[in-house]
DNA sequence: CTGTTAGCGCCTTCAC
DNA sequence: GTGAAGGCGCTAACAG
């Protein structure tokens, strides 16, 4: 890695000049037209490239924070601008410098990404998506910067999430105020935390309703759209199908739209869908039919905790502390009102 | 903004005993307790933070590149992540600590935008979307930094981008082979440059084949669903829906296949719709209907903009540079083949 | 037109 | 147990 004092030396001028050059300062400081283009020569040979560090640190900008932000790469995939949104405008309303770096990283796998990634040079960081396995290393870690987590809990990092338990208990009450006591639950038997409290709150709903649903009625898929086509199409073909079903994201609801319209079935006549929306709202305001959901205020989660994070890379706070938000009920074609 | 140095100052001790407590290392260079409880104390009330610039400059690391990614949050919103997937793609494949930061912009303020960020900061960005206006205000500047435009063309600047004439000429062909000369373009009346080269690509592609056209085949709307919902009920109304609809990006789509649905019109037996694909092909394959399209291979070109963007750092290139890609062509239920 | 010099904040070596 | 000093790469003020 060159710098500008290699260049200097092989172009027998000071660093100065070269700094100025570099900088496009050279008309304005009278640099010659000689010296200029026998700068930009050997810095092209050398291949020169500025260290923004020291750039940064000599230009003193008034404080401005280095903040990652890890987001992993799985079905969860399309509402990293909905996150990236809610974090830009917390950055915006602080007004201060805030360099957010986007981490992705795969679902288990945190622990080598972080080994990968030299987090000693951030302020802070946000982890969003973990799953068991990536919380159970968090624990692990006594890290001497800041961690929030993103619609997770743990009792020793500071987190914002949202009661995942009332979620499940919500789209149940609006099932059984129907009568529909014929429900499933489609989920992804993965170790992702957040989806078994929701189901739990499902499912204990309706067993406090003095309905409680076999485990036949947890189907298992995985987090794809497709295989929630094929589910869909083996629970049709063996007569199975339910007349009420609560989808884990909206992923797999899309999933369930397109097979049934294939099949023939009618939604909301034949069997009524509820989802947790994770996608833009546009997306599931004009799926045909469109979907009944708890829509999960992503934008709003990262908008706290990018504020969270900076209360506590400014020790306004030392403890860990978690921030509870509620998700917005939505219903539409897929499981009207009563 | 308080340093190391303040910190020693009230504590009474020298800035390395600070550096020692504050890095952890208190214990294994024998700091009495004293000492490091009375500095952390004085380091959170003085809400001292870590200058990251600094650190990383005194510990040599290879300095990494910072990249910045501007990225319009318009209608486009939902593809941040195709792209972003691609742009880590290529950053894992060059095996360089690259931090990547998404600043979001608005549409044809790009110019504020730039005003805003700290862009001397920045070894090189990368921007996607740029209105006419934007690009107009592009064209002013001289940057000492690398730029590559995604998806657009200029002689000045590095670019990676499709032949998106090509694109309309072969939705056009399309049609054509099924004789469906009463087509329409759906598109928004904006200033963006891609758009106009569809359609025109289109457009003339219908008047060579010796069925150009009329001005009132020109359907405007805005850039949402909604927008496109309202034109399509519009048209139903005035009894002027075509037999073949060419929509500019998946987001209007949508919409159409929305609208069609509550009007009873069926795709693609009364109405044919053909788009270009923007969001992650999952969202299309499994619309009801699914959509026929050209799928713009976002993560693609969003990797060969971060290659191109590293050669451009390294000066391994040095004049501007244009990389064309090829879309997608996808048949599905929404426009069959003939 | 170009060079000299003094740091920016931090960490590490060596000295006491 | 703690302090002094040097230097990472770069910029800006001041000299010449």
């Amino acid at each position: 890695m060159s710098t500008i004092k290699d260049i200097a030396k092989d172009a027998g001028v000071s660093i100065a000049t070269v700094s100025i050059v570099l900088n496009g300062k050279g008309k304005e400081r009278k640099i010659s037209q000689d010296t200029q283009t026998r700068i930009y020569q050997i810095a092209k040979n050398l291949n020169y490239v500025p260290n923004q560090s020291a750039k940064k640190l000599r230009s003193m900008q008034e404080d401005s924070y280095a903040v990652a932000f890890y987001w992993a790469t799985d079905f969860r995939i399309n509402y990293l601008a909905r996150i990236t949104l809610g974090l830009q405008e917390e950055m915006l309303r602080q007004k201060k410098h805030i360099h957010l770096t986007v981490v992705p990283y795969k679902v288990d796998q945190l622990k080598e990404q972080m080994a990968l990634t030299q987090n000693t040079f951030f302020n802070g960081i946000i982890i969003a998506n973990m799953s068991d396995k990536d919380l159970e290393f968090l624990d692990t870690l006594t890290p001497s910067f800041p961690i929030v987590l993103f619609n997770r809990e743990m009792d020793t990092f500071s987190s914002v999430t949202m009661d995942n338990y009332e979620v499940g208990k919500q789209v149940a009450h609006h099932f059984l105020s129907k009568n529909l006591f014929d429900a499933a639950v489609l989920t992804h038997d993965t170790t992702f935390p957040i989806m078994r409290k929701w189901m739990k709150g499902f499912l204990d709903t309706y067993a406090e309703a003095g309905h409680p649903l076999q485990e036949d009625k947890i189907i298992l898929c995985n987090t794809s759209s497709a295989s929630a086509i094929d589910v869909c199409k083996k629970l049709y073909a063996e007569k199975r199908l339910p007349k009420a079903m609560f989808c884990e994201s909206d992923v797999l609801a899309h999933g369930m739209l397109f097979a049934c319209h294939e099949l023939g079935v009618s939604i909301p006549r034949d069997l009524e869908v509820f989802t947790v929306g994770i996608n833009m709202p546009e997306l599931n305001d004009y799926a045909v039919p469109s979907l009944s959901r708890i829509d999960i205020p992503m934008g709003a989660i990262g908008a706290q905790c990018m504020r969270l994070l900076i209360d506590l890379i400014e020790k306004k706070i030392t403890h860990p502390t978690t921030i509870y938000l509620e998700g917005k009920k939505i219903i539409a074609q897929s499981s009207p009102e009563k």
